[in-house]
DNA sequence: AGTGCCGTAAGGTCAGACCATTGACTGTTA
DNA sequence: TAACAGTCAATGGTCTGACCTTACGGCACT
């Protein structure tokens, strides 16, 4: 990336490697992961190991995993057989950056739900179609269990977004489930109006819930995409108004 | 997100923050970042002046930079007057982070080309209704480009992306523009192949592309969406034979 | 068989030092 | 006066070596 735009000549003298040597240990790793000599679950030698290894010291050899766990390639256990383990799959970590850079850039609330509606929308013929009987039984189950937190006075909007998800699961497609993850994890959060307001609203999102669930059953997606829409213009329209 | 699914109990007697230090520190840069205290372009104090205002040695200090850096939310720069700049907004970091997964086989090209076709096309009502004169401009002046480097032999994914993400822009919606760029960004560029015959394949996708921009001034959803469509699948088809 | 203690391996943090890079300041020279 | 070169200070990059904290596993005791 940063390699892009280069003027000419360029290649005759070339960068002597004069970047940060944790940076040259990352890459190494990468690699590593990329051709497949190191897969998940595998676990890296100890901090004092790769310092030998690298021929680096042990701070050095840190902050290179410092930015492999923020970039979510692994994680990082203490105490004795603890260390460094290469990550099974998890988009929570992209899905996080991604929340990070909407809530930081200069986003309406608004533009987002815009985004959010296009995406769940789009979805929805895939999920007509792919979601299988035990994706149905799921989705109608987060239904009861949304209902009941009603009755008790309970809803939150994190029991919307897991319905949400679970409904994105049902595309059988894991990069649109990382996206709609993302708009329904820590940013959704961060519009706290819309969770305040999520009690009063859980009800009749409750029953679009259940509308969704039974339009996905009867492969109708028709319905499922009006419902969607209508739902979430409804979101829109709640969260816009706070969150100039 | 850590903090869901408890158990009973546990307010009793509180997590006392055995947390890492460096992970507070990112996390109370986070918040200022997003309560706009500090905004893009701003410099952070030296780690040396950071070491002292939060009590903690250099180290913990520069971990918590790398991470930040990691997570595309601050450039460092070195000699006097360098030091931790808020970066704008950059799409780039979650496209790597997505390229990421994907080559650890967690997402396939399909999928992710999948996705592309979902976001793509359902931009495409907004960008027929939205685009303005100089929208359309740009984007015949893309092609333009494009038909140049065709008839040089010069055509690369690079021109072909900018096209998409120009297109992209036309919907005024900025969430969206940030999605469709973090697909067409490093992570397009980590399937190698595909760089490889886009020579090839340069002449039809530019016809395409100019197709797509006529659409586009003519108002012309249905036919905007054919033609994406198609441009898409033959992607679709193209990349996911190798990345398997 | 169960319980609790303790050792050990691993990450987390600290303090202080030195090097490398860079931009600004200053002084010299044509 | 303008251009060049040298110096200096600020700042990130790395190293060393030490100590603390956590957690697993085994051992001794009950």
């Amino acid at each position: 990336m940063a390699a892009t735009g280069r003027g000419e000549k360029d290649d005759l003298f070339s960068r002597v490697s004069t970047s940060r040597v944790s940076q040259v240990i990352v890459d190494q790793i990468k690699v590593l992961i990329r051709d497949g000599s190191l897969t998940p679950g595998d676990r890296l030698p100890s901090e004092r190991d790769l310092c030998q290894r690298f021929g680096v010291s042990r701070v050095t050899v840190r902050e290179a995993l410092r930015v492999l766990e923020a970039t979510g390639l692994v994680t990082i256990k203490v105490g004795a057989h603890g260390g460094a383990f290469l990550t099974a799959p998890s988009t929570d970590r992209v899905g996080e950056g991604l929340a990070d850079l909407l809530s930081m850039s200069v986003l309406t609330a608004g533009e987002v739900t815009e985004a959010r509606k296009i995406v769940e929308i789009g979805a929805l013929p895939l999920i007509v179609e792919r979601a299988t009987k035990d994706d149905i039984d799921a989705l109608f189950k987060l239904v009861e269990e949304g209902q009941h937190a009603v009755d008790e006075g309970e809803y939150t909007v994190d029991i919307s977004a897991r319905f949400h998800i679970r409904l994105a699961e049902c595309a059988h497609n894991t990069a649109l489930t990382m996206l709609i993850q993302s708009f329904h994890g820590p940013l959704l959060m961060s519009l706290r109006e819309a969770r305040e307001q999520a009690p009063i609203m859980g009800k009749r999102g409750t029953g679009e819930h259940r509308e969704l669930a039974e339009a996905i059953r009867n492969r109708d997606l028709a319905a499922a995409q009006r419902v969607m829409s209508e739902h979430i213009a409804r979101t829109a329209q709640r969260v816009s108004h706070e969150v100039e």
